[in-house]
DNA sequence: ATAAACTCTATAAAAAAAGTAGGGTTTATG
DNA sequence: CATAAACCCTACTTTTTTTATAGAGTTTAT
């Protein structure tokens, strides 16, 4: 399951997307929408500020707001960046692969294999849907 | 990401798998085999128990057993057994639903609807794979 | 000058995962 | 029938991760 964080990650942008006509937005406009935390959603919003997807502007009258097309904001993206892997499983991780510890082969291991397919499926969802889509459907 | 616990099952799943041709299988040899400690074997073959999935025998002589054909023993249930739900949100686990909390509509929700392509994606591959699959690949 | 708003780091609390302990029950075998 | 082997069951402890909070700092409009 994804974290709260993420799925937090995943409100604020979503609000977001709906607020581009305004300059900027407040967190606690985004924390009141959905009942978060203002200071746990400081935190996300800082994470996703520090990944290039969002802008902000400091001091009275700032906020944040979004830095890119809603389209070239890959899902995969937002999970890896605050929840880590995607993957079931370390060793077929693309982006935090590590080995299993009691794995004495990954190529001989059955079950490496078959997580490889499920990390390709839920990539394929993941990589080519983005914020947009979640627009849309909204 | 699988818990320990489920990565171990299917270890433990795949071992047995192996040796359908003895009667059973000791903790302590599976254990060895993966580094895992005896206890928290013991815990997780007696969940695969309780779940159908394993057979017993006590006493001196005794020890575990494949009860189905691997190919009857679907990953999704070893997962869903030990890890609880496949799906990235409560909202669209089949399994074990729960709304989101923050959530107003889920009928209005981008982010549900592209988490169910996900899952279904997920399952489509764990609901048709089977032990009798990673142990092809062994 | 002041208040509004983001920035940053550290810490605390809660929950979940991982691991441990130990007595109970069953069974093969000498 | 005594004994040792092996699973059964429940509870507890430790560790790790997640979630949340605190508070001082910096920037900016007015």
């Amino acid at each position: 399951m994804l974290s709260k964080k993420t799925k937090y990650a995943f409100h604020a942008l979503t609000y977001l997307g709906k607020h581009r006509d305004q300059k900027t937005v407040l967190i606690q406009d985004i924390a009141a929408e959905y009942g978060i935390s203002h200071k746990f959603l400081e935190n996300i919003l800082l994470e996703l500020k520090k990944a290039g997807v969002l802008g902000s502007k400091k001091g009275k009258g700032g906020g944040y707001y979004l830095i890119k097309d809603p389209k070239d904001v890959a899902l995969s993206k937002v999970i890896r960046l605050l929840d880590g892997p995607i993957a079931l499983l370390p060793c077929v991780s693309l982006n935090y692969y590590e080995p299993c510890a009691e794995c004495k082969s990954e190529v001989a291991c059955g079950l490496n294999k078959v997580m490889i397919q499920v990390r390709d499926e839920m990539l394929n969802v993941l990589e080519n849907k983005s914020l947009a889509d979640i627009l849309d459907k909204e």
